[in-house]
DNA sequence: CAGTGGTCTAGACCACGTC
DNA sequence: ACGTGGTCTAGACCACTGT
């Protein structure tokens, strides 16, 4: 702490502004940037709440605030004891937050997966209007079979917008892990998504791959995920046999 | 507040006892329970942060971090400048917490619902395991079929325990939105819902409700859901056709 | 032991809704 | 004007972690 200028960047309270954001907020979305940026990156320990504080000339319990909105973002992990860490996209977090399968006797477990296509091409209109694409971008289509304890249970299809993620295609192959390889090669933290499920009948070919006979039912999982700044960065296609699992949702 | 003793249930921090629970956590508990036993009831008025503070014998930051958590928990509604209300079971918050089928185009609503059976039996097996009965415990069993805009969407077959609905069979012809129908009539107040989604193909009278050919594929959902206190309080099974409106999930 | 997050307090002022 | 919840502060002590 041998600079402890503050910069003053926040609106004490009473702005004339209509528009007015509680403090907290501010301080919030100022530390959410510094995740978004990459200054702090994931996994890394973040200042204390004390150092935070004092640094932007505000008490620490508005720091506690805004970091307790973002942990409940799963921004962050907070440990007693040790400090604020930014979260990373370890398998037992996507477990947890973004694989909602699971089998119907025993435990969920994290997917093997095996690559089947990486392929380029602009976007058609559906990935432009997932995408929020303009004529013209280009996407990364990516195929691949999931499975769980050996056995084939999803095949799935993904639309990258191309821009983003300049490069990708050969690191695919070896990463199972997909969000947490956008975070640490691209810098794209998945905050949240949007899921649209459906049951309908399977291609030929997605029959094959899962082991079905055609036309047997199985689950389609239209899935549009978000960074932490809302914008979509990825489209994904699930088709799921579910006859020995289930699509788990809590409701609260 | 002519009446101001302090009723010292809580225990104010460092008891010996190992298993310790943070004081808010007490007032949050005590405060949930005066809704589960229908002290307050729902879309009541509760005493303010003040009041209650001050007959607990706790601070008023105390009370607002156990309030903030059961807001958060939906059993709670506050507006700043009227007061905290006891949350109901409106169709806007059916619509929002529990009722996950969206049209494709166009907007949520809630469904229309046309009662086909109701009848009583013993628990079978599964409506044992899934509600947690004991053998020779009898449920009510509902069949109705429930529309958008119109159109049958979803078949759907519910099982009761007896023992918490004494009496329900008549009230169930007229009323559309069943969880509030539960909390006026029943004092049980469904806070919470676990839900397994499959795909599958429609049984031949399903398929014939729903305008479907026999074996089409449709979403099954098992739901349970379960009150206040985490015990299950109904299960039910919804068949729905997704062909022109999907199960929607969001993830954060 | 020092440093971190977690809890709790007491009091101030603000924004909102009602009377 | 008054009472409500919402924000913000300052400081205390506790519980946990690493040294």
């Amino acid at each position: 702490m041998t600079d402890t200028r503050k910069p003053a960047h926040l609106a004490p309270k009473a702005a004339e502004s209509p528009g007015l954001r509680p403090l907290y907020r501010q301080v919030k979305e100022l530390l959410s940037r510094r995740i978004a940026d990459r200054v702090w990156q994931p996994g890394e320990l973040i200042p204390s709440e004390h150092q935070i504080a004092a640094e932007l000339g505000v008490s620490q319990g508005t720091v506690r605030k805004a970091l307790d909105e973002m942990t409940a973002e799963r921004l962050l992990t907070r440990r007693q004891g040790r400090g604020t860490f930014v979260a990373r996209h370890d398998e037992a977090r996507i477990l947890f937050q973004f694989f909602k399968l699971a089998p119907d006797d025993g435990v969920a477990v994290f997917p093997e997966s095996e690559l089947r296509r990486v392929t380029k091409a602009p976007a058609d209109a559906d990935e432009r209007r997932a995408l929020g694409l303009d004529p013209g971008q280009r996407v990364i289509r990516i195929a691949r079979l999931r499975s769980l304890a050996g056995k084939p249970v999803i095949s799935e299809y993904l639309s990258l917008p191309e821009r983003l993620f300049p490069g990708l295609g050969e690191a695919v192959a070896v990463e199972n892990n997909l969000y947490d390889l956008f975070a640490s090669r691209f810098g794209i933290t998945v905050a949240g998504a949007r899921e649209r499920v459906k049951a309908v009948l399977s291609s030929p070919e997605d029959a094959e791959l899962l082991g079905l006979e055609s036309g047997a039912p199985v689950l389609a999982i239209d899935r549009i995920a978000t960074a932490i700044d809302g914008a979509p960065v990825e489209w994904r296609r699930s088709l799921c046999r579910t006859d020995e699992c289930s699509y788990v949702n809590t409701l609260r």
